[in-house]
DNA sequence: GAAGAGAGCGCC
DNA sequence: AAAGGGCGCTCTCTTC
């Protein structure tokens, strides 16, 4: 009773004329190896007192929640909630404090369908310990969706173990094999050992630690999303217990694993706050203009209609059939011109080549972009969230360079003219900061070559090297004028330029090269040596680091990001080319994260807000006064931006493009109107 | 009938 | 003999 007293005389603190209460010590004993249950606020407040007085090394969290809405049926069979409907049940808050040669656990489960125990949870946040969750953006969420401030620090056992095993899961299926039997054996050896699960119960059996619910996980998992209102079980509450205390358990033996695999720094410094970030960036989505939307599916569907007609009565039945289109055009004689090195290609390049051809080829080409643009999940209606915003899932470590994706939809991969169906809310606009060419900067510096670091400090690379590859074809002024100019008259000349240099660094061949720039395989041959000759450090790190890489058994970025290496003996053309990638791919990755990491916390000054991370650009939304007349939020931005990549690279001079000319919507070359110049057939 | 592979196209 | 890195999505076609 002493206790309970000493927590409601804590509590009681009136604003204007502070009690200071005597802290009375609680035993530690008081929780350990039992789960208390947690059903009142002075429940709660007794716990948060005794979180106050223990020597923490960390605190473990778990929520089990369900969705008031339900969810939509997506085309791959899976299914997707609406995270706005997310409704918070139980919280699971595992206390890990350090206790004389030990760690010792509390463990509490908090029944949050219990009245005003939300509201009081704030302190428990507060704590100036690690967090530590496994896939901690449910978490984050649950917070949220609670009105409630996140902890600055988590441990996200999830992300940890992705990074662990980077690049396990690919399987190379560009690899040459002599007969097929080898390739089915390597396939299914590659399954067997590569089956990497990231699931709690997975994750902690491969440390050694039981988790009491790895066989019974998912029937209960979903005892919470079918809730009805009911009383929880014994089960349900040691089950959410039980997966705070696992995480828990997991903390110091994963951190250890890591620390020896040298991928400790990287998630410490770039991917734990990143955790908030992105759960942050998918919590606050995007607005979307539903009246572009059903304007282009009014536009699309008869469009595809009258294409598909048009196309079966020349005699193709299904412009989507590889096959048919194989036989359609045999029967033409006309399937010659799509023999690529024995395969048959339909792609949009080649049709439009072909396009004079035949008349049903440009119909072809119209019907494949008129239908990738109508089936996108982004201008279903039901994809809109209760708040009205939708939230595409934003992926983090899910890909072997560690960049971000993003899915359903997939917005990083919304075609450029879509873009301006991404509004701002009313009084609020839309801007998009992207680092300039940071990919040729970052190779730069990752491979130390002074020559590249000093060509990208002048200024547009791309430019200088169309203005020399082009010379012959321009004139005097163009071959020496500023990048603006250079853009506006000869946009496509750059553009091929920025394709060849970044093709060169990924390991583009003669032949390859050739065929893109249209001239002799002879001729790529001597251009690609004029390029790296001008390259020395560069063409040498190029051949060398994966050689060293071949050795290790991974690269890495220079943050410690490591991508493993499945293969093993030789190394594959693929293998080369992605060794000599990673490390430029993921640097900027996560030298973008800490940027963004840091406009997070920038932002919440400002009521502004990152809408989307688009690998080298962020789009955030802000006032709109703060765009128009105070400068200081768009400049802070560059300067952040710009800083953090000074801090891994000091050499580099990097450049930030700020693009608010439409701050309305998103757009790409600031072109507002393309959506309506889609929907009017350009 | 589900699952996976392949082809193709969008983005950086 | 093949011929640039990294993704997600949708479709067809094959296979179990």
């Amino acid at each position: 009773m002493a206790l309970l007293q000493s927590v409601q005389t804590h509590f009681k603190n009136n604003p204007t004329e502070p009690t200071l209460a005597p802290v009375l010590p609680i035993n530690p004993d008081h929780y350990s190896g039992s789960i208390e249950r947690v059903n009142t606020v002075d429940g709660l407040r007794e716990l948060i007192v005794f979180a106050y007085q223990l020597p923490l090394t960390a605190i473990s969290v778990d929520f089990e929640f369900n969705f008031t809405s339900p969810a939509i049926p997506l085309r791959s069979g899976k299914e997707k909630y609406d995270i706005r409907s997310i409704q918070p049940l139980l919280m699971a808050v595992t206390l890990v404090s350090n206790e004389p040669n030990s760690l010792a656990l509390h463990n509490s489960v908090i029944d949050l369908t219990k009245p005003n125990l939300a509201t009081e949870l704030q302190p428990l946040l507060d704590l100036p310990v690690t967090y530590i969750a496994h896939h901690a953006k449910a978490e984050l969420h649950c917070l949220w969706k609670l009105g409630l401030r996140e902890p600055n620090l988590w441990w996200d056992t999830c992300i940890a173990e992705r990074a662990r095993y980077l690049g396990k899961h690919v399987f190379d299926t560009k690899r040459h094999f002599d007969c097929l039997s080898d390739e089915i054996e390597a396939r299914n050896t590659h399954k067997e050992d590569n089956r990497i699960r990231y699931g709690l119960a997975a994750t902690t059996e491969r440390y050694g630690i039981e988790h009491q619910f790895s066989q019974s996980k998912a029937d209960l998992q979903q005892s919470f999303l079918n809730y009805r209102g009911d009383d929880f079980s014994q089960n349900q509450i040691e089950y959410t217990a039980e997966d705070a205390i696992v995480a828990a358990k997991l903390y110091l033996p994963q951190y250890q694993q890591l620390l020896m695999q040298g991928v400790a720094n990287h998630l410490i410094t770039v991917e734990m706050p990143w955790v908030i970030t992105n759960a942050a960036m998918e919590w606050h989505g995007v607005v979307v203009d539903r009246e572009k939307c059903n304007s282009i599916l009014n536009a699309s569907t008869p469009k595809l209609k009258l294409l598909s007609e048009q196309l079966a009565g020349m005699g193709l039945e299904n412009p989507n059939s590889h096959q048919q289109k194989e036989v359609f055009f045999q029967q033409l004689g006309l399937l010659d011109h799509f023999n690529k090195g024995g395969q048959y290609s339909f792609k949009l390049q080649l049709l439009k080549d072909l396009a004079h051809i035949h008349p049903a080829i440009e119909l072809l080409a119209e019907f494949n972009k008129v239908q990738a643009i109508e089936r996108d999940l982004l201008l279903k209606p039901a994809i809109v969230g209760e708040d009205g915003r939708v939230h595409p899932e934003h992926k983090q470590l899910e890909v072997v360079t560690g960049r971000q994706s993003c899915a359903n939809p997939n917005l990083l991969g919304l075609p450029g003219v879509m873009r301006p169906l991404i509004i701002s809310l009313k009084g609020y606009g839309i801007c998009e900061a992207d680092y300039a060419q940071v990919e040729i900067a970052i190779t730069a510096a990752v491979y130390g070559d002074a020559n590249l670091v000093e060509k990208f400090n002048q200024g547009d690379i791309y430019t200088a090297m169309a203005q020399e590859f082009f010379a012959p074809s321009l004139s005097e002024e163009h071959r020496t004028c500023n990048s603006d100019t250079f853009k506006q008259h000869h946009k496509d000349k750059r553009d091929i330029m920025k394709q060849c240099t970044l093709g060169i660094i990924y390991g583009l061949s003669a032949f390859g090269l050739a065929s893109r720039l249209k001239i002799s395989e002879f001729a790529a041959k001597q251009q690609m040596a004029q390029f790296l000759a001008m390259f020395p450090t560069l063409e040498r790190m190029m051949d060398t680091a994966p050689q060293e890489g071949a050795i290790r058994g991974y690269v890495s970025t220079s943050t410690g990001l490591q991508r493993q290496r499945v293969g093993k003996g030789g190394l594959t053309r693929n293998e080369r080319n992605w060794m000599v990638n990673m490390p430029v791919q993921g640097t900027a990755a996560a030298i973008f994260k800490v940027a963004g990491n840091r406009l997070y916390q920038l932002y919440k000054a400002y009521d502004a807000r990152l809408i989307l991370a688009v690998h080298d650009a962020f789009i955030f939304e802000a006032p709109l006064e703060l765009m128009d007349t105070v400068a200081e939020l768009t400049e802070l931005t560059e300067q952040i931006m710009i800083q953090a990549v000074q801090e891994y690279y000091p050499q580099i001079k990097p450049r930030v493009d700020l693009n608010y000319s439409h701050p309305e919507c998103w757009t790409k070359d600031s072109d507002a109107e393309s959506v309506e110049r889609w929907i009017a057939g350009r």
